[in-house]
RNA sequence: GGGCGCAUGGCUCAGUUGGUUAGAGCGCUACACUCACAUUGUAGAGGUCGAGGGUUCGAAUCCUUCUGCGCCCACCA
C-alpha cells in the first residue's frame, strides 16, 4: 500500500539529488539588487587536498550558513575553488615523477611545471567532487584557482602595487629555511615544536695566552654554550654582558675557533642573557636569527657553512659535503678528542619544523623578498578594535590583535618552481630592479635588453590572501568570457562570514583583512567564525601520521551525508574541538531514520486533498484543540530559537533543539496523540504543515533526505534547497496550550511510572483514579480523558474531588498537578506505600522549609526580581496543600 | 616567559544575561516487536557541577587562588 521503504536509504538518495540541483543550477548567484547579497568564501583546499574531517566540519558549517540565508531569501553566494599549493603539490609531483626515476631539475623548469598541470587537470578536482558528496552548495560555475590566468594577475598587480608604495623590499637575512623542500619559508610555516636535545658546552682557547696558559695557570678558554655545535664552523665572535664582571676583563681579546682555528673577538652586548649557559654565546651571524643582529650591529664577518640542502659547504673544511647532523657528531667527536668539549647537558629546545614535510628548518642567511607588515597592519587592527570585524568566539580577537601587534615583516619569495614567479627582472649590465606585471622588454635602469625574470615564486598565501575579491575577477573586476560581471564584486564585497580553523588566523585570516583593507580599502567579511579542530576520541589531532583518521567518505558510505552532517555538528559546541569516534555518526543515522519513518507515517495516512490551504488561514477558522495548537505553538518556539542560535553560530545549539522537537514532540507524543482520529481534516493540516515546515528547517543540516522527502510530499516548486525559511508565526505561539500539554503529559507519564512501578503488564488495562492539585487540571483532564485513557493505557479514567485515598488503590504516586491512585487487583504492601509517603512527605516540607526560609530573609523580598518572589510565595502554597493531603494520607493508612 | 581553552552522572558533552528539584546523547537496568520506525517504544537508576576562598538575598554560572589536562605565541644560544 505504500512504496516507502521503512529504512532511509541514502545511497539511493544522495547522489540523485546532487545531480539534480545541480541540472536547476539552484546554487547560482547573481546580483540582484532586490535582495541582500550573503557571501561566503570557501576555505581553499589544496589542490592536493583529500577531504578529511576537519574539511567535513569546515564545510559544513558554511554549506548549513548558505543555505540558511539561500531560503532566507538572502542571494546566496558560496564561492569555492581551490588553492595552488605550492610546496605540497611540488612535492607530490616530484614523488609522482620519482617513480619513473626522474627529478623535477631532470625535467628542467618549464616541463616539470607542465607535469604539475597535468597532475592538477587529472586529480586537482577530487576535493570538489568529495564536497558535492557531503553536499555542499557552492556555485561551482564560478571555481576559481588561485593559479588561474586571471587570478595570477591579481597576484602580480598586488606584487607591483605593494613594491611601487615600498611596501616589498629584498634584502639578506636570516630566514627559515628547509634543507628538503630547499626553499625559505615565513615565519608562520616553520611552527616551533619542543624537543629533547642538548646543551653543548664548547671551550674557546684565548689566543694571547693559548700558548702559555698552562704556566700561568690563568683560565685559557672560554666556554660558550650551544644546542647546535655544527654551526661553530661559522662562529665571527663571542658575545658576552658587558654587565658580566666573570667576563668584563675579557672584551676585546681574541679567542681562537677550535677545529678553524679562526681568530674572533670577544664583543659585548647586552642581549646577552647572563643567566644561559655560561654566560658567553658563541656568535653565528650567518646561522642564527639573533646572532644575525649581533653581527650587524658589531660588523661581523657573516660566513655561511651550509648548501641549500643542508649538508656543509667549501667553508666547512673537512666537513664539506656531511648533512648537517651527521657534521654535528663528527665535530662533537672532534672537539672531544682535542680536549674542546666541556660538557653535555640534555636540554629541552624548541625548534622550527617546516609544515610540509616536518623537516627541522635551518635558520639561514638568503636573499629574499619580503613584505613591509606593520604599515598593513595598522588599519587592520583599527578594523578588528572598532567592530568592524568580529569573532566568533570572541576569545579570538585578542589572538589576532597579539599577532598583528607584534607583527614581523613576512618572506614571500620561494624558491620552488610551482607558484607564481616573482614578476622581478634583473639587467645583466647595470644589475638593476625592474619590477613589472608583464615582462619588460628592457632594463628599465639602463635600457639593455639583456634581462632576466628572478627564479623565486611567491608563498602561496601571497595569493590566497586576496581570495575575498580576486576571485571576483579584481582588479579588472570582469571574467575574460564577461561570464562574470564587474558588478559582481561590488555587490558580494565585503562577504559576510569566514569560516576557517584557528590555526589559520595568521596564516590566512589576518592577511586577508590586510589584502581587503589596503586594495578594496574595505574589510573582507563581516564574521570570522573560528571552529575547533576536530580529534579522536582520546583527544589526539586526526592525522595521517597517527592513523587516527575517519575518512568522512567512508562514513558517507557507511551512514550517509547527512548523517555525517548532523552528527558532526551536534557534538561540535561553538568554537571547541570536536573529539570523534565512529559511532557518534550512529545518532545521525538514527535520527534520519526518524525523520524518514515520520514522514513515512504521515505519507500513509495523508489525503492530499484535505491540505490545501493556507496555515495562518486555517488557524483562524478553526477552534483547534489542544493537542493541534500545542504541536504548533512548540514548532514555532523552536523555529524561532533555531533561527537565534544560527544567526549567533550556535550550529549545534540549533541542531539539538531540532532533534528533541521531532523526535520527542512531534513523534514520540504529536503522532501519538493523534493517531487514532489522523484523519480528521485539523491533524491532516496540522502534522502535514509542520512535517514539511519542519524539513525546511532541517535542510541545511539534512539536505538530502530532505530533498527525497519533499519530493514525494504533495509539494510547490521545484525544490526545498530555494523553499523560503518559515517565518515565526507569532500568534500560534500558544503558552498556555504549552502549559496545559505539560498537565496531560505528566499525568499520562506519571501513570505509565506507576504500572512500571507495580510491573502491571503493558496490555493489561487497569483502572486509575485522578485528583488534581490545581484547578486548570480539572477540566483538562475532564476534556481529555480518551487522550488520558488511550496513552496511558486505561480501562477507566476517574475524576476526583476529594483527596481521600480511594478503595481499592494499589499504589499511588503525585506530580506537580495531580496526584493519581492506580486500581489493580495486585497486592497491596501497605508498608511500602507508608514508606513512600513517608518520604514524600519530609521532602516537600524540607522544600518548603527552604523556601520559606528565603520568603523570611528581608534581603531576597526587597532585592530579588518581583517575578521571582511571586513565584517562590506561589510554591510555597502549593506546597503546603501537598503537605496537607500527604498528612491526612499517612492517617488514613494508620 | 606570555596568552588561551577545558575540568558537570560510567563515557562524550550542553547549560545564552546568576533565580524552582542542573539537562542531552551514548552506555546501563527492566519491560515491550499486531498497530511509521528495534537505526524503535515505555519506564528507571546514576551528578555535594575539579579544590579552597570571596562577592551576592541567592553561584555550575561572577571574582580570586590552587590542582590536573590540552593548545597557541616568543629572537630559551
Amino acid at each position: 500500500m505504500n512504496d516507502i521503504p521503512s529504512r532511509y536509504n541514502p545511497k539511493e538518495t544522495e547522489d540523485k539529488w546532487y545531480k539534480f540541483w545541480e541540472e536547476k543550477n539552484l546554487f547560482s548567484a547573481k546580483v540582484n539588487p532586490a535582495k541582500k547579497p550573503f557571501c561566503i568564501v570557501i576555505p581553499p583546499p589544496n589542490v592536493t587536498g583529500i577531504l578529511h574531517m576537519g574539511h567535513a566540519l569546515n564545510n559544513t558549517i558554511q554549506d548549513i550558513l548558505i543555505r540558511y540565508h539561500r531560503m532566507k531569501g538572502e542571494e546566496a553566494l558560496w564561492m569555492p575553488g581551490t588553492d595552488h599549493a605550492g610546496i605540497a603539490t611540488q612535492n607530490v609531483v616530484e614523488k609522482s615523477i620519482a617513480k619513473e626515476g626522474l627529478k623535477r631539475q631532470d625535467l628542467g623548469r618549464e616541463k616539470f611545471i607542465e607535469r604539475v598541470w597535468q597532475w592538477k587537470e587529472q586529480y586537482g578536482s577530487t576535493i570538489i567532487h568529495q564536497l558535492k558528496k557531503l553536499g555542499a552548495s557552492c556555485d561551482w560555475s564560478r571555481t576559481r584557482f588561485t593559479m588561474d590566468e586571471e587570478y595570477s594577475k591579481a597576484v602580480l598587480e598586488v606584487f607591483v602595487r605593494l613594491y611601487e608604495k615600498g611596501l616589498i623590499y629584498r634584502g639578506s637575512y636570516i630566514i627559515n629555511w628547509c634543507p628538503r623542500c630547499s626553499t625559505a619559508l615565513s615565519d608562520e610555516e616553520a611552527p616551533h615544536r619542543d624537543l629533547q636535545g642538548n646543551l653543548y658546552y664548547l671551550r674557546y682557547p684565548f689566543k694571547e695566552e693559548f700558548r702559555g696558559l698552562s704556566q700561568k695557570g690563568t683560565v685559557p678558554y672560554i666556554i660558550v654554550a650551544t644546542t647546535r655545535p655544527e654551526t661553530m664552523l661559522g662562529d665571527t665572535a663571542v658575545a658576552v654582558n658587558p654587565k658580566d664582571k666573570r667576563y668584563k676583563k675579557y672584551i676585546g681579546k681574541t679567542l681562537i675557533l677550535p677545529l678553524v682555528n679562526r681568530e674572533i673577538k670577544i664583543i659585548a652586548d647586552s642581549m646577552v642573557d647572563m643567566q644561559f649557559g655560561t654566560g658567553a654565546v658563541k656568535v653565528t651571524p650567518a646561522h642564527d636569527p639573533n646572532d644575525f643582529l649581533l653581527g650587524k650591529k658589531h660588523n661581523l664577518e657573516f660566513i655561511n657553512i651550509m648548501h641549500p640542502d643542508g649538508r656543509l659547504n667549501e667553508n666547512a673544511g673537512d666537513y664539506k659535503d656531511m648533512d648537517r647532523f651527521e657534521a654535528r657528531e663528527v665535530i662533537l667527536e672532534d672537539l672531544k678528542e682535542k680536549g674542546f668539549l666541556e660538557k653535555v647537558q640534555p636540554h629541552r629546545l624548541s625548534a622550527g619544523h617546516c609544515y610540509r614535510c616536518h623537516t627541522i628548518i635551518e635558520p639561514y642567511l638568503s636573499e629574499q623578498w619580503f613584505v613591509k607588515m606593520k604599515p598593513l597592519a595598522k588599519p587592520a587592527i583599527e578594523a578588528v578594535k572598532k567592530g568592524k570585524i568580529k569573532f566568533y568566539p570572541k576569545r579570538w580577537t585578542k589572538v589576532y590583535l597579539n599577532w598583528m601587534e607584534n607583527i614581523q615583516d613576512w618572506c614571500i619569495s620561494r624558491q620552488i618552481w610551482w607558484g607564481h614567479r616573482l614578476p622581478v627582472y634583473y639587467c645583466k649590465k647595470c644589475k638593476a630592479v625592474t619590477v613589472s606585471k608583464i615582462k619588460p622588454e628592457k632594463c628599465s635602469a639602463c635600457g639593455s635588453g639583456d634581462i632576466y625574470q628572478d627564479e623565486d615564486v611567491l608563498d602561496t598565501w601571497f595569493s590566497s590572501w586576496l581570495w575575498p575579491f580576486a576571485t571576483f575577477y579584481w582588479p579588472q573586476g570582469l571574467s575574460p568570457q564577461g561570464t562574470v560581471p564587474a558588478e559582481d564584486l561590488k555587490y558580494f564585497y565585503p562577504t559576510a562570514v569566514l569560516v576557517t580553523a584557528p590555526e589559520i588566523i595568521f596564516f590566512w585570516v589576518a592577511r586577508m583583512i590586510m589584502a581587503g583593507l589596503e586594495f578594496m580599502a574595505d574589510i573582507p567579511f563581516r564574521d570570522v567564525y573560528i571552529h575547533g579542530t576536530v580529534r579522536d576520541i582520546e583527544g589526539k589531532k586526526m592525522s595521517k601520521s597517527l592513523g587516527n583518521i575517519i575518512d568522512p567518505l567512508e562514513i558517507i558510505d557507511e551512514y550517509g551525508a547527512d548523517a555525517l552532517r548532523f552528527s558532526l555538528i551536534s557534538i561540535t559546541a561553538q568554537g571547541q574541538d570536536v573529539y570523534l569516534s565512529r559511532e557518534r555518526f550512529q545518532q545521525g543515522r538514527n535520527f534520519a531514520n526518524k525523520i524518514w519513518n515520520a514522514a513515512r507515517f504521515v505519507l500513509m495516512n495523508l489525503d492530499p486533498t484535505q491540505i490545501r490551504v493556507d496555515l495562518c488561514e486555517f488557524f483562524k477558522s478553526q477552534d483547534l484543540d489542544i493537542v493541534n495548537r500545542w504541536i504548533l505553538s512548540r514548532f514555532y518556539t523552536t523555529l524561532k530559537q533555531v533561527s537565534k542560535a544560527l544567526d549567533n553560530y550556535r550550529f549545534n545549539e540549533a541542531a539539538n533543539l531540532l532533534y528533541g522537537f521531532f523526535w520527542h514532540e512531534f513523534c514520540d507524543w504529536y503522532l501519538e496523540l493523534i493517531k487514532p482520529e489522523i484523519k480528521e481534516r485539523r491533524n491532516q493540516v496540522i502534522m502535514y504543515k509542520i512535517l514539511e515546515k519542519f524539513l525546511r528547517v532541517i535542510h541545511p543540516y539534512m539536505p538530502f533526505i530532505t530533498e527525497e522527502i519533499w519530493q514525494r510530499l504533495p509539494h510547490m516548486g521545484e525544490s526545498i534547497t530555494i523553499q523560503p525559511w518559515p517565518h515565526v508565526q507569532e500568534q500560534l505561539i500558544d503558552k498556555k496550550a504549552e502549559k496545559e500539554t505539560d498537565i496531560l503529559f505528566s499525568i499520562i507519564k506519571s501513570i505509565r511510572n506507576l504500572r512500571a512501578e507495580i510491573e502491571v503488564r503493558p496490555e493489561q488495562k487497569v483502572v486509575v483514579s485522578v485528583y488534581p492539585q490545581i484547578k486548570a487540571a480539572v477540566n483538562l483532564i475532564q476534556n481529555n480523558q480518551g487522550l488520558i485513557r488511550r496513552l496511558a493505557n486505561l480501562e477507566e479514567l476517574n475524576l476526583l474531588d476529594s483527596s481521600r485515598r480511594p478503595q481499592k488503590t494499589t499504589s499511588d504516586i503525585e506530580n506537580k498537578y495531580a496526584v493519581i491512585y492506580l486500581h489493580f487487583s495486585g497486592i497491596i504492601d501497605i508498608a511500602q506505600e507508608q514508606a513512600k509517603i513517608k518520604q514524600g512527605l519530609q521532602d516537600q516540607l524540607k522544600r518548603k522549609a527552604a523556601k520559606e526560609k528565603l520568603m523570611q530573609n528581608p534581603e531576597f523580598v526587597k532585592k530579588a526580581n518581583s517575578e521571582v518572589v511571586k513565584k517562590m510565595a506561589d510554591e510555597i502554597k502549593e506546597l503546603e496543600e501537598k503537605i496537607k493531603r500527604l498528612e491526612k494520607l499517612t492517617d488514613e493508612l494508620h
